[in-house]
DNA sequence: TACGGCGTTGCAAACGTTTGCGCCAGACCG
DNA sequence: CGGTCTGGCGCAAACGTTTGCAACGCCGTA
């Protein structure tokens, strides 16, 4: 079934069945034809073929999303909220999964060249990945970042504010009366874990409060390593803080563990604020207070950037942020008297 | 940078270019050209454009899949596997999303036959949709069904032995010396959660114990509708059930809290048992048994599959089973002595 | 020497769509 | 009535690859 088919049932030549079928070529074509055409075409079913019409013009309607994995459950919603977003634009979603190789992420990239893909969004940037990344912009194809930004590089991007993450958790913390603050930190080269660290760190010293840093780790948001930031944080010498602010909610729920194997209880002797706000986090004893982000919004608005560079290319958006909010439940209170 | 630009560089014709290049024909060229070509190509970046050649091949190296929700998390490791199994076949994946609208999915199938991909993988698959299925089969398209299948239509497809799930809960619940027992279902429309009734009735059965029937519901697992489902079976008439089989573990983490409000407490009053064997399960209270899935190992059964279909048309591989296994937690236990 | 066979390469026609260009007929103007 | 303009359409050349077919030169054999 193809554009000849339709013309020979229409007594036309095939160019003119193309041009009454697309609706951006305005009066190239008799508004009688193309009714009659239009109405044929419908009714025999003619689908366009997106493969010769990309060889043609050189448009695939494929965005790919690479992402780092695929498994993490915070990506999901993100996904969804990109692959919605496009669809509205008629773009078709293409998702791929790195596994945090950088490899495989080269491989990945020939393969989206040479697959003529219109757009790339990243979720899954990390510093090391700026040479990658000017690579993909000098072949000319738009990118658009989500969920992280790289320095050194300006880039259409959307992401948390994740600065304002780690202000709302130590603004609350602060506020039940805390003065001895901890991180357990993701990986300093996450934009997010360095935004959400800077944040905090900010707000506490700017009430003169004191903070013991914890080293952070390259592996993270693992109860495992919640369970080790933890107990180094306890085996330190010095006044043990009670105000922690764990940069993953499965962080948290490792390090609400080793507490209590040290006979701690939360929030009676420590207050602990997660992030991601994981569903079952109120299913956890005690349920854990966190930082909650807008992962479908932070999706879609992605998609919106990237719809907004293909339409006018060379233009660079601003980069969006969408905001988290502070979700208080049972692992923070007033720290102890003593 | 075409096949032309190669040619030019290497003093041959284009079409000896494309030879040279084409691993599968074999003998058609000249040994020595072969090695010219291919380290010319390499040296000058040449990549094949795929859209070309799928114009002309009539393959375009690429699989959709489609899903009913990406939030869903026990979707992510099935696509991982997927994914990560078709693109040892050199396909790439695309992934789309039908919400469960039935327009939405006539839409994105219809893109998709635009867009040429080699087959399709359903994981949304619903019993009301096997005329689609049919409709896709009948446009010649490869299809192959993960997760769930459809009653009625035969087609290759890889799912979770939910029989078989039923039949481990059913059994544990039995061996902690339970003789009552309810189950709180999810949709019997879904393949999976009417095998799992199935499973678990028959086993209970055969053990000459009870069972009480709940209504199954429309919407299911969220703890919403496991407290509903709950508060339902709490106010039936008649001896209280004590061996309580949910569909889903966030129904099941519903259902606790319902039991709780009412003054049981679990496991001493009564033993659940979830399914999915979610994340978090273990940091509930009481940490959650539960039927834990092979879920990437089904991704990639489903990509394996689909790829013995592409290499064999017209043979419809045997439907393949992986199989889940119980995890126990705190959260059965023995029946009280009453 | 002539001829058939074979290995290697070139030629050109596809695949289905888009699009610049030119043609034709009708309208309009002088 | 002749000329120009223009709306509508056909023609054909792309896009980059694949592939049947033909051509060419070389070798071996009669």
């Amino acid at each position: 079934m193809t554009l000849a088919d339709v013309a020979r049932a229409a007594g036309v030549h095939y160019s003119t069945v193309s041009r009454a079928l697309d609706p951006l070529s305005p009066a190239q074509v008799n508004p009688e034809t193309r009714q009659l055409v239009q109405a044929l075409a419908k009714r025999m079913g003619y689908q366009k073929d997106m493969v010769a019409s990309g060889l043609k013009r050189g448009r695939t309607h494929t965005v790919a999303v690479i992402a780092g994995d695929l498994g993490n459950p915070n990506l999901a919603p993100v996904l969804r909220g990109i692959a919605g977003g496009l669809e509205q634009a008629g773009l078709m979603t293409l998702i791929s999964e790195t596994q945090f190789d950088s490899e495989r992420l080269q491989r990945i990239l020939n393969h989206l060249m040479s697959r003529r893909v219109d757009a790339i969004i990243m979720t899954a940037a990390q510093t090391r990945d700026a040479p990658t990344l000017r690579w993909i912009r000098r072949q000319g194809i738009p990118l658009v970042l989500a969920i992280q930004t790289v320095p050194g590089i300006r880039l259409p991007a959307c992401t948390n504010d994740d600065s304002l993450g780690g202000v709302l958790a130590a603004r609350h913390l602060l506020s039940l009366g805390h003065r001895r603050f901890a991180q357990l930190r993701g990986p300093m080269e996450f934009s997010s874990c360095f935004l959400r660290a800077q944040g905090f760190s900010k707000t506490v010293a700017a009430a003169r409060a004191e903070e013991v840093v914890v080293k952070s780790t390259a592996l993270w948001g693992s109860p495992e390593v919640g369970g080790a930031l933890m107990r180094e944080l306890l085996d330190k010498k010095g006044v043990r803080p009670t105000g922690i602010f764990a940069h993953h909610d499965l962080t948290a729920f490792g390090a609400l563990t080793a507490a209590e194997e040290r006979g701690l209880t939360c929030p009676r002797d420590l207050s602990i604020v997660g992030y991601h706000n994981l569903p079952h986090n109120d299913r956890i004893a005690p349920p854990l207070t966190s930082i909650g982000q807008p992962r479908e919004e932070l999706g879609r608005t992605a998609a919106e950037i990237l719809i907004a560079v293909l339409a006018r290319p060379g233009r660079v958006p601003a980069p969006r942020l969408v905001r988290p909010s502070l979700v208080v439940r049972k692992s923070t209170g007033p720290p102890p008297k003593a």
